[in-house]
Order: C-alpha cells, then structure tokens, then sequence
DNA sequence: TATAATTCTATTAAAATAATAGAATTGGTA
DNA sequence: TACCAATTCTATTATTTTAATAGAATTATA
C-alpha cells in the first residue's frame, strides 16, 4: 500500500495553485516541486481531464477550475491513481466468497475509513500549509 | 492505492487457519482459496518468517504460532507487503519540506486510520467469517 | 510571424507484483 | 534403510504498474 509520486506530486501541486491563487507556469509550479516538467505536465493533463484545473489561453499557465472548498484531496487521488483496494468491493461478481467473507468486510472497512481522511478539501489543506509556512519562517528567529 | 493478492490471499490462509484450528496442508489450503500451491507456498514462507505460522514436522501441514487473539491484521499486510504510504514519514530528511507540509500531515493521518482498521485480530476475524459462514448456509432456505 | 507556453502522442525505463519451475530437504514409516 | 509426501529453498520469468523522457503539434498574442 503506497501512494504514488503522481498523487504527491499532484496533490502538493493543487495546494500551491490554492496558496497562490493566481495562474501559475507550468515551469514555475515544477521548479517549486523539483519535478521534471514533463512529467508534471502528464499529471496536469489528468487533472485538467478530471476538472480539477484548467489552463489560462495562451502563456497564462494554470488555475483550480473550481474554488478551493470544492475541491476535496479524493477527487485528486482518484483522478491520479484511483482508490480501488480490491476488485471485489465494486464488482462482487468476481469473487463467490464476496458477502460472505470477513477479509471483504476489513477492506470495506478500509475504504471507508481512507476514503473519510481523504474526504478533506484543498481549502482545508492550504490553510494548514500557510500555518506550517508560518511556523517554519518563525523558525529561523529563534 | 491496492491491496497486493500476497496480501489477500495471506489474510484469507490465516483466517483459515483460525477457524479450522487445526493443522492444514498447503494442498487443502491451496484448494481452497483456488491459489497455487507454489504461490501460496511463497506467501506461507513470509508468514512463517514473520512468526505468525509455524509447519508441523513432516506431512501434518501448517499452524497459526500464536493464538488468533494475538495476530493482528497488521502484521499479516506487514509481512507481505508492508505499509510504507510515503518514505516522509518514516525518514523526514529525505525531503526537506518533511515536518512543514501539509500534505505530509494527510498522509500521516491516513497511516494512523488504516493502521487502527488493521489493528484487528484474526480471531475477530474469525468470528466474523463464522458468522457470516451461517448465514450464507442459512440462505439455501430461504 | 516569432515565441513561449500548453498539449498531445509515443516511447522507454524501472520497479513492483504475480506466478511458475525444479530441486533439496525433512522426518516418519513401510 | 529406502521410500514418500510433504515442506522449503533458490532461481527464473511474465505481467502490470509506475515513473519518466522525447519530440512534435498547437495555440493565442505581442
């Protein structure tokens, strides 16, 4: 169980795009992340596909297509990764066991929980990087 | 984000295990979860390394080496995939945003739902899967 | 029309997961 | 003691997923 660089990268992506609130480079959002413009770029495509940020026409580079309140961090994963911990939860067909096994019951379990800490909006989670921005910058005084 | 089949079918040998109480032959369990025998014998050698099933000397199969109460769920995942969500967590100096992220707090928060879920014991499990054993049986006559 | 960016399509590299093969070992028992 | 049926060990291969790069096409505007 591991969550991929794309989600990471993507993710942190979108909770900069919220901190800064203006159109941002691709270029100046990959030297941020130190991550390749290239493969930001196919992160960002899948993203733009899910609805998640649009581009500005034309050298203006990218914005949330929504606000940040209405983004939530599973929109973003599923867009990058998906959430699918066992075939069987969507498509119980596959397994004769499924309904009657307690290993399913635990992976329910699972995805519901999971799918609840990740059911917290961009908004939410720039708050929490101003406040460690903060923290962080007071930091060097002490 | 998936649950690995080592971990699946692992999980499933050992709640087996549980509810038979008994030793059991990798054959009988192989035929039972429909996995190979060489897969499963793969799986069966973590599991034994990890401590949580023993072999019986000569011909007589396999044993859970603690009591059901006393194996969690997360030790199982642990010994067959482990539960590394991201490596900043464990090792903050790889990434020096580690400790001023807010993503990282996210995935932290993940970690800690998913590890209290899988802090349940086979014996739980056991019962669960007794349980839901009976009503399966009772649903022929209905 | 030059340009600086996004966007698209294709390809490759690397890593993790899944599965199989075959031989070695073990210890009871015929 | 030799056989046997099981576990156990080592190696290999296949498949899938993830990660990353390359290059060309497109786009709106300065």
């Amino acid at each position: 169980m591991r969550i991929s660089t794309r989600s990471r990268y993507g993710l942190r992506a979108v909770v900069e795009l919220a901190i800064e609130g203006r159109p941002m480079l691709l270029k100046e959002i990959s030297g941020r992340l130190k991550v390749s413009m290239k493969y930001l770029d196919h992160i960002f495509s899948s993203l733009k596909r899910a609805g998640i940020i649009r581009s500005i026409k034309s050298h203006s580079g990218y914005v949330l297509s929504k606000r940040p309140s209405k983004i939530k961090a599973i929109d973003v994963i599923k867009a990058l990764e998906g959430l699918s911990f066992v075939d069987c939860i969507e498509s119980p067909q596959i397994c004769n066991r499924a309904g009657s096994c307690a290993t399913q019951v635990l992976w329910k379990r699972l995805k519901g929980v999971v799918e609840k800490i990740l059911d917290i909006s961009i908004k939410e989670l720039a708050d929490i990087q101003r406040k460690l921005n903060v923290r962080s910058k007071n930091m060097y005084y002490i």
